[in-house]
DNA sequence: CGCACCCTTGACAATTGTCAAAATGCGTGG
DNA sequence: CCACGCATTTTGACAATTGTCAAGGGTGCG
């Protein structure tokens, strides 16, 4: 047990920042046989229609589910940050109606359905544990609809930041310096519902607030408390464990 | 078994719509103890922030998924229609991010969680069907997301609409003259983050090319192809059989 | 060093929201 | 069965927000 992948030492962390697992859990999901692949940023590593027969771990980097319009314009619908298991809908669902992309140059593991059912098959507490995660995943796609539908462009952007904070938080990347925030403008307003326009204006707005501190590489949260006042921020959601 | 309530049997047509179901499974579902309960039009009858001990099953009438703003307007989250298991979720969430509010005057069929939770220990089979239909559930949730984003007032209402066509259909309540339709334009807004007038004017234009026919009670699509032309109207993520 | 890509800014257009009032429809009680 | 009252639909004028378009300036990577 010592030679731990990096693989199952990541999911078994981020399992744990939403639920208790047991050691009994622990061990079995260390046996999970993964296939390691890199993924070029800008690649789309599956698409809307795909019938996948693994399901995938993010282990390195940015992934975004996404949908196109029929002018091409790209919808975000959630954004992954590793330990996240993007797609672990495909094992119950025969045809995807989203595809992955990679933001940044990714690392991604893979495990093949089959074994995923028979562990779920001879496990139900395992199968219980996989099943909460795709619920919390639920949870950030209500959030989504409630945040572009009711939330002006700032307040929008503020709430997804303060989304994005404590997600990364709960993995533990966070530093006194913030966190690894790889995302254009253009993408942010994808994943929001606004143009590159207006998510520059609403990002001006937050700096001048003296809220956070963002450029294309680190973004740093200046004042939590002001900032999640602002952004109508209520992480129920994210079912993190304290 | 020849005295199956209505709800065992209302479920089990609702699960068979997407998926198949074994004699086995169905045997075991005959089994659910439920707790039917009639609730008032516009009764919240789970409120956000609750932690249920018990799932539900929509009889009869319509109900809504919702969040509120700090300004007190409701965003629907998601529709449900008879057979539908609206928060099945709580099962695994301590605290829900969301209320469940009548549209109608309701029946509700309420089940332990307790009861579930052996079920789903004893039988993988039958864990893996309810864990799929709350992946149709997100799949829901992602098509929300899309519409809202990326569509004009006009082509989202006439998503919406083939969405709502399709589901009744699918649990057989489609009939020549169309489908119960008991939504005031108002809360039709509230679902497609439109105002009441904006929802009105997209009406009158789907009146006018003809393409369906609406008041209060009913609506008839007079177009199927012609509307989900217009609508862009792809319905892979509803995974129903055909 | 130069070419992409991204951020920033400004002027302007267009869509959708806001507000208010009239018309219509529905349910209830007399 | 009718009358009344409330909720909903419809309409129009107007305001405001956000999108569109375009150009200039940074920045980093090859």
């Amino acid at each position: 047990m010592s030679d731990t992948s990096d693989e199952t030492q990541l999911l078994i962390s981020r399992l744990s920042a939403t639920q208790h697992l047991s050691h009994a859990d622990i061990d079995v999901l260390r046996e999970l046989p993964w296939r390691v692949e890199d993924k070029a940023a800008r690649a789309q590593f599956i698409r809307e229609g795909d019938t996948p027969t693994e399901s995938c771990l993010l282990v390195r980097g940015i992934v975004v589910r996404s949908r196109y319009s029929m002018q091409g314009q790209r919808q975000i619908l959630s954004l992954h940050i590793p330990g996240d298991l993007p797609d672990l809908q495909s094992l119950h669902l025969e045809q995807l109606d989203y595809g992955l992309d990679a933001v940044t140059p990714c690392r991604v593991a893979f495990v093949e359905h089959a074994v995923l059912q028979r562990l779920f098959d001879t496990s139900p507490a395992l199968a219980a544990v996989f099943w909460r995660e795709s619920l919390v995943d639920a949870g950030l796609y209500r959030a989504a609809i409630f945040r572009n539908a009711r939330m002006k462009p700032t307040v929008r952007l503020a709430n997804y930041i303060c989304e994005l904070h404590r997600r990364h938080e709960a993995i533990g990347l966070v530093t006194p310096d913030g966190f690894s925030f790889p995302l254009s403008q253009e993408l942010i307003g994808e994943a929001l519902g606004l143009t590159n326009v207006s998510v520059n204006r609403s990002v001006q707005t937050l700096r001048d607030q003296q809220l956070i501190r963002m450029d294309r590489n680190r973004l740093l949260v200046l004042s939590w408390d002001a900032l999640a006042d602002l952004a109508e921020f209520n992480p129920t959601y994210l079912q993190l464990r304290d």
